[in-house]
DNA sequence: GCTCTGCTATGATTTAGATCAACCGGACGA
DNA sequence: TCGTCCGGTTGATCTAAATCATAGCAGAGC
């Protein structure tokens, strides 16, 4: 039991944290607009707010609060009462289940303009964490479905957005249940390299904003086996490895053909 | 590359299969309407159209096909054009992914009151079949988007169904990743007691409508490990064979411990 | 009735990845 | 500057489940 939710509160605007994964569109250095800070949002066009005027921008806007978390801070935990929504501006955020034991695993990685907290249960079926410097808008849940039914548009979205997580969802079935450790770590890297080229980033060379542990629990391996196949895809030429926290891609059809099984 | 679809076409109303899962809600056999053969729907008040009024669920009948499936049918195929969605009226059906070798992940067991189908891809992103016989209906995709804009209860519901079938999906990824031979075979089972209790079916004897080798790629298990661990779960008294397809629950409590890690 | 076939079960053996155990190197504080 | 710590890597060994092999058994068809 951590400190949860230990944020600093921000009144206005988003920003950038200078660290993690720092290729964002470019145009975003906009006049920041006491009343409708959201305008200046770097991640508008990516996510729920999308399907908004305005005006309902600005509704959206009056109920949320937007927080600066430090890394490694719990945003809710698994079975805690379901009270907001969220949704990230700027940072990296895991999601995660456990078993009694300890045993862990990481369901998702969000970045920003990724959403999270949704649920229809009275409690968040999942773990919320942030691995760095994150900015993220909170809206109280209740308020935000009230709102919900006034904006079928955003309704929509959001039904995108869920049918979108569950095909990922199965990706990663079949991965977990199917994929050997080196076809797990070339699909995960090819997941983020398209992750990072859809928001107009560099392809060459992918930021890791996870440690070895938080990919060995999102891929269902352990951190040696995380490590060992890292150093075999090197050796294959596929990769390199700069440093720990940033892969160079060499091969990147070489590592498709691994992702899908070939 | 199996027969794709070669279903009889019916004209109206559901039915009972006779076989599998025959445990549906008991207030059913009610007068067919030819108009409205919806009324009739075993399935109707826990499905997607659940939240339409009758009118309404008129002009959905309007443009649905009710098809009946002999089992281990293909209702379509992953990488198809999705042209249809679907909502199963009676049976069951296996969803799944495989990659290019043929190792096959089942990602689901859909049930009557079950939707499928619904993606925001031009293909299908998984291949259903039929496990049992099936009566399903049918609805072109693209009427059946334009109809949920003038019905955003329908969407509500299905951003409903789609946020549960999320959160299993994030259970399943759990057991995948980080359970058990053991653990996983009992999480299956009481997935199955509980899904059988919400349809109101009896819960001491459980129906299998898949065989071993569904049950293996639905728990990342192969068909001896899944048949060992049922002479497992067997000796240790926690449940009964009668026969290869059903389950007779002896400690439940005994399987929902082992299913969460204990 | 009999045989064939497909599923399930179970025994023997192998193996991919887990576990256990050092070790390395950079960051950080004294 | 040096020790300590922490994350990552690498080596040795173990093990849960896969694979390989065989056998039982019920239903389909003749």
């Amino acid at each position: 039991m951590r400190d949860r939710e230990r944020a600093v509160t921000v009144n206005s605007g988003t920003f950038r944290t200078g660290q993690g994964q720092g290729t964002l569109p470019k145009a975003t250095r906009r006049e920041l607009d006491k009343d409708n800070p959201c305008a200046a949002c770097s991640v508008r066009e990516m996510t729920v707010c999308a399907p908004l005027d305005d005006e309902e921008q600005r509704r959206l806007r009056a109920i949320s609060t937007t927080l600066k978390l430090e890394p490694r801070r719990m945003v809710f935990e698994e079975g805690a009462p379901a009270e907001y929504v969220y949704n990230i501006t700027s940072g990296a955020v895991s999601l995660s289940k456990s078993l009694a034991d300890g045993r862990r695993q990481i369901t998702g990685f969000l970045y920003p303009g990724d959403f999270l907290g949704l649920t229809h249960n009275v409690a968040y079926a999942y773990t919320a964490e942030t691995l760095t410097h994150v900015c993220i808008c909170r809206f109280p849940r209740k308020k935000f479905e009230e709102m919900l039914l006034a904006l079928p548009q955003m309704e929509h979205r959001l039904l995108t957005i869920a049918s979108n997580e569950l095909a990922t969802a199965q990706d990663q079935m079949l991965l977990l249940g199917r994929k050997t450790a080196s076809e797990r770590l070339a699909s995960f890297l090819v997941g983020l390299i398209d992750r990072q080229a859809a928001r107009g980033g560099a392809i060459d060379v992918i930021d890791l904003p996870m440690g070895r542990g938080e990919i060995a629990d999102y891929l269902g391996l352990t951190i040696e086996t995380v490590s060992r196949t890292f150093t075999k895809l090197k050796q294959a030429g596929a990769i390199a490895l700069p440093d720990a926290n940033s892969v160079r891609i060499i091969g990147a059809g070489r590592l498709r053909d691994l992702a899908s099984g070939n």
